[in-house]
DNA sequence: TATCTGGTCAACAAATTTGTTTACTTTATT
DNA sequence: AATAAAGTAAACAAATTTGTTGACCAGATA
């Protein structure tokens, strides 16, 4: 594997994570807003995540971002 | 095999041949500039395309848009 | 004609994502 | 302390994407 993607896939899942925080809602409450079971979420936030187009614009529906900015990382440390 | 699935397939492999057509590059210098060979972006092209978020990235990057206005299907008639 | 370029198509294995289940730990609240 | 809520983890099949190969067709051109 890519380290590039490594490295990607584990921004993402911060990215998620920070911005799933920043609307104060659960792992819970944004998978019932993608349709999908809340370990699916914490699996994109723990393990990182490289899902397929069409899941990242729910969540960046859900998250309230648009697709640009859900893989926008330079404000991540 | 969700119908509205098949339609964003459908639409972001129009929106990709859209853009590259605009740039007047070939299939065969898209997939260049993503490090693939050129039957996969034909295939993303003609049998529509759900690829990962890196990929989709890669993509974006390629075609000189960032990764909403790759996923703004809004102008594809 | 012969060749090259650009585009299309099919098949296949390999790798990865997706979806689901079960269960455990931690944190917050009463 | 007890309960509920939130988060974490592992395992697994199923579905899908990825990567690759070989081939074919149409149009332009030398």
């Amino acid at each position: 594997m890519d380290a590039k993607l490594i490295e990607f896939r584990k921004n993402l899942g911060r990215r998620i994570k920070q911005l799933r925080e920043q609307l104060n809602i659960t792992q819970l409450e944004l998978a019932a807003r993608i349709n999908k079971d809340k370990q699916v979420i914490n699996r994109y936030e723990i393990e990182g995540a490289n899902p397929t187009a069409y899941i990242l614009m729910a969540l960046s529906r859900a998250l309230n971002v648009d697709p640009t900015t859900l893989l926008d990382f330079s404000d991540l440390k």
